[in-house]
DNA sequence: GCAAAAGTGTTCTCTATACACCCATGG
DNA sequence: CCATGGGTGTATAGAGAACACTTTTGC
């Protein structure tokens, strides 16, 4: 495996330039299925996940380097990208994420000198800085780092066994976006160009986690005035055709201003 | 000026000991005099403020290390103390903090070593952390810190200079204020045990930064049911005295799991 | 009695919520 | 025509804001 191996070349040239002690972590959530997810790396030879996360180099900001990561992992730039918190308890690190470093440096035949250099970065404490950033799943790429097999979308209502303290970092990103809906532009970070009123109604009841009424739903919506209406979505079925709806990202921004309520 | 002496040299024996390029910064707000206030240091031989603040010991969790910052500035514990903001631009330093680090080196003779690791220590990079504490501003007790000559409440309303981006990380602090208003025990941990309606109503007036009405306040107050009511104040004026209330804590903790609304 | 501030009442508007009803679509 | 789901109407309860009125206090 030699390509592990370059890599851990690269890597511990890499540690010099690095801030030490600090990491960045980002939950990124997409829609789809009408269900709220989270981009997970699953770790080379083990059956366990993890957030993109990152290190901050030494010249860049900590906000530069969580959207180096989102971007690495995602393709995407620009996207809506907001830390939700810091977390500095003395024990983040646990057996799995050890057991894990041990298998990779395993895996490799560095320099014993090289080997030490990263392990030594690996094991010492880090504190990390959660972000949350809303995509457009239909837009994005993942692509695992080179500690990963795997980069896929996970359902947040059935997420797999995560390393160290991400659990906990996920369901506090949930709470800040539930939190903080009123102010940040779900609809039109995380629907596509298009969509229908019951799209974006199951939207916010993915992440305010219960049901709104569906016509006063769509009254209030209108009546905020952002979204513009369409053609009708004719989708074959015995029903009444819904329109469909883009956001008119002008009225939206300033809204967002003030907040577009809904208590939770 | 012996005493700086040997506190440089308990510092550069416990710079070993902290987490590099993390620090604490602590927002301390009290209330008086119907004016919100922050609890701000004067550095040594020049005149501009900064934040209490601390590093975290690489054996201690960053919300004890802000809690130990809280309790040597105040001598105040189990205080409401909560994260708002981490800092991390890459320019976290400035001009008026060499210059500050200059004279206070200027001021001392220690060995070239310990002066070396000293000014090391403080130019490079620090991300930081912002908490803020709600006091009572009748019980704490402010102690200026080594660097400091004198520890004192400033209105928010006309803040001094301050150092770096501490005026910045004050105005985050107070929007976050601002914002969790709903879910923060406001009045009881900054007003005394005993006070009239209007007090509560200024202190949300000063808070939220805009009037509220009197009648409504206090009966959408009363109607929560958080407010035990005591003997009237007779304050000696030509009106009619008002009540004296208390929290009623179990009531308002229940309360504020919720949220108590007041819209910002 | 008068001024000033506390406490209570009244009215109006706006929002949230529940639910009824009509409309469009394809089988 | 019927089942299904979209779109609109309506009725009621509660919150919030504005403001009038009453009560208490010391001069």
């Amino acid at each position: 495996m030699a390509d592990i191996e370059s890599q851990i070349k690269i890597l511990k040239d890499l540690i010099p330039k690095f801030l030490p002690g600090h990491s960045v972590d980002c939950v990124i959530f997409g829609y789809e299925d009408k269900e709220l997810k989270v981009l997970l790396l699953n770790w080379k030879q083990m059956d366990i996940w993890a957030l993109p996360g990152g290190f901050i180099f030494k010249d860049e900001s900590m906000d530069d380097a969580a959207q180096r990561v989102l971007e690495e992992r995602t393709g995407l730039s620009s996207i809506f990208l907001k830390q939700f918190h810091t977390f500095g308890k003395i024990q983040r690190s646990d057996h799995s994420q050890q057991e894990h470093h041990k298998k990779i440096m395993a895996l490799m035949k560095p320099s014993k000198q090289d080997r030490k250099i990263v392990i030594d970065w690996f094991d010492h404490r880090f504190i990390t800085t959660g972000y949350f950033a809303l995509t457009d799943i239909r837009k994005a790429t993942p692509r695992p780092d080179f500690l990963s097999e795997k980069c896929e979308w996970k359902s947040v209502s059935e997420l797999p066994e995560l390393i160290i303290d991400h659990a906990e970092i996920i369901q506090q990103a949930m709470h800040q976006l539930k939190i903080q809906l009123n102010y940040l532009p779900i609809g039109i970070s995380l629907l596509p160009e298009k969509f229908t009123m019951i799209d974006l109604q199951k939207l916010y009841e993915a992440i305010l986690g219960r049901p709104l009424e569906r016509s006063n739903f769509q009254r209030k919506i209108l009546k905020l005035g952002f979204l513009d209406r369409h053609e009708k979505l004719m989708s074959g079925a015995a029903n009444k055709a819904p329109y469909l709806y883009s956001f008119n990202s002008t009225k939206y921004e300033e809204l967002l201003e003030e907040g577009i309520g809904f208590r939770y």
